[in-house]
DNA sequence: TTCCCTCTGTGCGACAGCGTACATACCGGG
DNA sequence: CCCGGTATGTACGCTGTCGCACAGAGGGAA
């Protein structure tokens, strides 16, 4: 369970707190708890209510939906880039997918009912979470195609490059196993991907630790879903501002 | 392109608009102009400004994702449930999809501008489209868990129950070839699927025209994607009134 | 009626990923 | 130092889908 954890918060450990104006920010705080979130934890599970949110500062979460109950298949990934628990921003108060605790570590906290009040009270804050539910929403959209069209190797490349955006780090620990699940394939699967990238010196493993060697060359063997994702998240800056010509 | 159409809009012809406050609703009725949609026609295309916002009556709106310029692949299906342009409620301006006329038939559609002013305006109105974008999401969820687990003569059959729901009509027109594009699979895929279902005697069709002859059995045949899809929307008011114990 | 174009059906080799089973390598604890 | 559990590697036959190619079959226009 997510323990209390006593580092103060860096001001902009956040990108969508840190997005939004000091006054705002500073309303906020008192209703964010700084927490540990330990590797393995389930924050939400489908048909659940959404008790808490959380702002992962140094911390990354995975988006699973279930199928036929044990069948599991990431599709989003949430750092300190976003907020877990968007559906609550749109106003449903059960989770529809599983949220599981991909890379251990720092987050901020806020119960469900403190942050419907101050949601409610902050347009900047509505403006922030929208932008990305947006951006959320098109990061599911290409990884539906993602999984459709693109072949293992280079599904386990974008990933690995999608988990090393959000850690900002080029080592962090997943087992085959794990990596299986996210991706929507066997264990052997992930096995043999892995191998071959590897064997080409893009990355190294052992027991579970992960580390990428040749980020460039990762992103060449990876499907140009990652480019694109990355792209989109730059670009969108500029959409926004074009949105936005009147105030909101 | 979109032709101006005389007939006088039923005020509960879409979902979205017919579960607003009657007063929220006439507001909105000056800003609604009612128009036909023409098979093929394009709303969106990815990147490019949302220049207006449709609430389809009778008509039904396929959003696609593009990979590699050329293939797409279904993630959502708009219908009278619905609205086409999401983003913009989010505050985005930008597309990030093909959106796609399926069905050609009725529309109400209001200018991006118009549309941000009265969203600003109307709570009771972003109420509605945030809960709708919320099931979209859902539904985009689960198309990617489908895409990746189902195979292909399922899904066809997810999909026709699907369209059948949102046009009221066991019959429409469609050729393999734009479903192929929908599935993400060969035209052939689809043909070889098509066939079985047709010597099972659960759907018939002909150049185009499909029917839909036994609804069970096709539910049968199809994978629990829709069923489960189909629920949420149901289950979904439930949640609803849970989240918003506090007025928004 | 004829022609052409679109829509549908079939065949075939290739291959990615599946399910399963089993073998090896590493690591920490007793 | 040995033991047991976890993580990784390898093998093998099977099936769904792919890409491609070509063969009917219906229907509208001249």
């Amino acid at each position: 369970m997510a323990s209390p954890h006593s580092a103060k918060p860096q001001p902009a450990a956040n990108s969508v707190l840190a997005a939004l104006p000091p006054g705002t920010y500073r309303a906020l705080l008192s209703g964010l708890e700084p927490v540990t979130l330990a590797f393995g934890e389930v924050l939400y599970e489908p048909g659940e209510p959404i008790r808490d949110v959380y702002f992962p500062t140094g911390s990354l979460v995975s988006l699973l939906t279930l199928v036929e109950g044990r069948l599991a298949l990431e599709v989003g990934l949430v750092g300190r880039e976003g907020m877990v628990g968007v559906a609550l921003a749109l106003g449903i108060g059960v989770s529809p997918i599983r949220a599981l605790v991909q890379g251990g570590g720092t987050a901020l906290r806020m119960s469900a009912a403190r942050f419907r009040r101050e949601l409610r009270r902050s347009a900047p804050l509505q403006r922030e979470l929208y932008r990305y539910t947006h951006s959320l929403m098109a990061q599911i959209t290409q990884t539906a195609a993602c999984n459709r069209f693109h072949r293992v190797p280079a599904r386990l490349a974008r990933w690995l490059l999608m988990t090393r955006d959000r850690v900002r780090s080029g080592q962090f620990y997943l087992t085959h196993e794990f990596l299986s699940h996210m991706l929507g394939v066997r264990r052997v699967g992930v096995t043999e991907a892995a191998s071959a990238l590897q064997r080409r010196k893009l990355i190294a493993y052992r027991r579970g630790n992960i580390t990428i060697l040749d980020h460039g060359g990762l992103e060449t063997a990876s499907c140009p879903c990652y480019a694109i994702v990355k792209h989109m998240r730059d670009g969108k800056h500029k959409a926004r501002s074009a949105a936005f010509t009147g105030r909101a």
